[in-house]
DNA sequence: TTTCTAATGCAACAAGGTTGCAAATATAAA
DNA sequence: TTTATATTTGCAACCTTGTTGCATTAGAAA
């Protein structure tokens, strides 16, 4: 999928993502965008962004969805062993640059993995 | 939290998780036993062998709940790296005996991992 | 400017999960 | 066995996250 628009509302949440490394989960950009956006619009920038290539997403400690950055996925490959990390202490969450190996599993085959790390952060 | 009374809704639960290795989600147990007891009770007896260390549960890609039996785990120390599989194809989800490893990472502390393998399962 | 398509807002909805409260049931005590 | 007490259950109502349909608005190209 392509970005055939670059709108006010698309920007803002790309300048988000790019001015940091750190993830956001989509309730917290609704609260941080809530008086500039609707919900709606948020979740469909999030899902455009998401299916070209740009952000990756995943789901959190207690469901919700977390996006961020890609470093080096395409919309074809966009699941790795790419870990996240969060937070116990302040909720950040954010990307690292980890290649975790998952040992092969008899008479299985092993397309991705979701790993989430928790633990403390620097700051914290 | 200890379980004061093996009630028969408590036991219905049990014995599934006993005479299988599988994971299940809540969502799948609520659709199973939603002629013998209500939803509310299957969250409340699924919360209850959590905090007594029976089961451990975990989210899903979906952002749903799931539970399997725990091996080794105790009430106070429930997370740990032990991974879990899910086929892409059937939707099964089971635990996995292996043991990875997560690398340290500079200044921050690891507690603990969520990790979801994804892949195709034996019979699929 | 006009035209056409993509993006937005709004309201309504859906699914997963939680809460309060009254009724039922299990266990312990008498 | 009966009574008293605490736990468990069902039900309805609710909350949160996320989705959908549809009418309106805004962008890019001609």
């Amino acid at each position: 999928m392509k970005i055939s628009r670059k709108t006010k509302s698309l920007e803002k949440i790309m300048n988000l993502f790019n001015n940091s490394s750190k993830a956001y989960s989509a309730v917290e950009l609704i609260s941080m965008f809530n008086s500039q956006m609707n919900k709606t619009t948020i979740y469909r920038i999030l899902e455009k962004l998401q299916k070209s290539g740009i952000l990756h997403s995943f789901v959190g400690i207690k469901g919700i969805k977390w996006y961020a950055k890609c470093s080096g996925c395409s919309s074809q490959n966009h699941f790795d062993a790419h870990p996240h990390f969060q937070c116990k202490l302040c909720g950040n969450l954010d990307c690292l640059s980890l290649d975790i190996q998952i040992p092969n599993i008899n008479n299985r085959t092993i397309e991705s993995a979701q790993i989430l790390v928790f633990g403390k952060c620097e700051k914290c």
